[in-house]
DNA sequence: CGAGCTTAACTTGTTGCCAAGTCAGGTTTA
DNA sequence: TAAACCTGACTTGGCAACAAGTTAAGCTCG
C-alpha cells in the first residue's frame, strides 16, 4: 500500500528550485519583453549557489524560447507569441480557421512525392505494396512565423491529377474538395507531445525545448473511406487549444 | 515576402546533431530498456566534438525522462512507460475511464481546503467575495505511477457538505453526484503543454523536463450551472489521448 | 569642449581538470 | 584454493579558470 510520502524516494535527484524562481517571476510579470534579466554572477552570489547551476536553469528558458541570450550583454525576455484559437475536434481546415480569425497565413510546400514503401502508413491507407503513395508536406506559416508542419499521405489511385499539380496543393482540404470528395471528416486523432528534432526546429524557427503536439489522423469522405493519412505538428506556443464538447 | 530560406536567418543558434542521433537509436530499438548507451567521452571522440556537447545532449534526454544516469557506471535506457487511453473530449470521469481499462487507479487527496479571494477562480465560478471557495487536489496513481493531478474549485454554497467530507473525496465527478447533481458535463475545455515545476515534479516523480498537458475547463450541469472550475494536469507520457470527432 | 581612445568591470561562452564512483583483473593472505 | 584486497582504467559529476564580448567612465588630443 503505497502512501504519500514514500513517493519522494522514487526521484533520482531533487533538483534546487532556480528554475521555479525565475520563470515565477516571468510569469508573474515582473519582466516586461526585451528586459534584462539578472546575471549569472548574480543569481549564483544571491541563492549561493555554483554559476553553472543558474546557467543550466536559463539555458533550459532559452532552449524554451522565452528568453535570449547575448553574450557579454546578458539575457534577455522574449516577447510572447500570439496564439490562434484551435478547435481541435472541430471540422473546419486550418485554412479556414485562419482565415475566420482574420490572421494572416501563408503556405508553403516543401515536400511533395511518392514516397517509398512504408509499412504503417500503406496499412493505414489500405494501399497495395507497389500502389503510388504521395507525401505531401506543408509549412504553415502566421503573421511571419511559421506555426505548423502539416505531413499528409494520400493514394495517388484517388486523386490521379495529383502528379501533376503536387507541387501546388496549399490545402489539403481544398485539394480533396476540388477533386469532387464531400462530407470530410476526421476519423479519430492520436494525440501526443513531442519536443522537435533538428530539422523541425529548423523549420519552425524554434528553439529544441518548445514542446509540439502531434495530432495523427484519418481523413474519411462522406462514403466512410480513408483518404488521407495526416500527422500535423503544431507548435504548442502558437495557439490556444479548445476542446468543445 | 518571406521567402523559405530566409527563416534560416530567424534561428538564434543551431544545435549540432548529436541529440537527433542519439534519439533517433533510441527509437529504432537499437537499445531496450536497461540497456546501457554510449559514454560521453565515446560519442565526444565518435563525433569529433567536446564532452560536455554531448553530456547536455545526454542530460535533456535524462530530463526528460527517457534514461537514467549512474556516475561510475553509465547511463541507461528507462523503460517505456505504458499509456492509458485517454478521450479528451469525452464525458466519462477519470475514475471510470481507469476502471474500464482494468487499470489499478489510487487516489490520493493531497488538499482539501478554502481558499483566499482570488480573481480569476471567483469569477469563474460567479463567487462572492466574501464567500467559501473550496481547493480539492487530487493525485492520480495507475499502476504506482502517479499520473496526474486534478484541483478542482467549487463554491460551497453549492455543496455545503464539503466542510465535513472534503478530506474524503477521492473524485469530484462521484461527489457532485452524490450530492444530487445530474447531467455533468464540461463546458469548453482550453488545453495547453507546460513542463512540471519542482513541486509538480515530487508529486508525479517526474524529472523536468517531462511535458505536462493542462486541461482547464467548467463542469456545469443539466441547467447549465458552473458548478465546478477545474485544472488537471496529465504527464503527457503517461496517456494515449484520443480525440474523437 | 567634443570626439576618439583606453581600460576596468561587467556579461555570457568554453573547457580542462579534478572529484567521485564502478568494476574487472591481478595479487596477497589465510 | 577461495576470499579479500588493491589498483588501473573506465564512468559520470562538478567547477574554477580562461575566452570572448559589451559598455561606461575616464583620459587624451585636436
Amino acid at each position: 500500500m503505497m502512501t504519500f510520502s514514500s513517493f519522494f524516494i522514487r526521484i533520482n535527484s531533487m533538483k534546487d528550485p532556480i528554475l521555479d524562481v525565475i520563470v515565477s517571476d516571468i510569469i508573474q510579470g515582473l519582466y516586461k519583453p526585451g528586459d534584462k534579466l539578472p546575471s549569472e554572477n548574480f543569481l549564483a552570489e544571491k541563492y549561493s549557489t555554483p554559476r553553472i547551476k543558474i546557467r543550466k536553469a536559463y539555458e533550459i528558458l532559452e532552449d524554451m524560447g522565452y528568453i535570449y541570450s547575448r553574450q557579454g550583454k546578458g539575457r534577455f525576455l522574449r516577447p510572447k507569441h500570439s496564439k490562434m484559437e484551435l478547435v481541435i475536434n472541430g471540422n473546419e481546415s486550418f485554412t479556414q480557421k485562419a482565415r475566420t480569425q482574420g490572421l494572416d497565413l501563408k503556405t508553403i510546400n516543401i515536400i511533395s512525392q511518392k514516397i517509398e514503401y512504408n509499412n504503417k502508413i500503406f496499412k493505414v491507407l489500405n494501399a497495395e505494396k507497389n500502389e503510388d503513395v504521395y507525401h505531401i508536406k506543408l509549412l504553415r506559416i502566421i503573421n511571419k512565423n511559421p506555426v505548423a508542419i502539416h505531413s499528409s499521405f494520400i493514394k495517388g489511385r484517388l486523386v490521379p491529377e495529383i502528379g501533376v499539380v503536387k507541387e501546388k496543393i496549399l490545402s489539403m482540404y481544398d485539394f480533396l474538395k476540388k477533386s469532387g470528395f464531400s462530407k470530410l471528416e476526421s476519423e479519430k486523432t492520436i494525440m501526443s507531445v513531442t519536443l522537435p528534432t533538428l530539422h523541425e526546429q529548423e523549420l519552425l524557427c524554434c528553439s529544441p525545448l518548445v514542446p509540439l503536439i502531434l495530432f495523427e489522423s484519418k481523413t474519411i469522405d462522406g462514403q466512410k473511406q480513408i483518404l488521407l493519412y495526416s500527422k500535423i505538428l503544431y507548435r504548442s506556443d502558437s495557439f490556444q487549444y479548445v476542446i468543445n464538447h
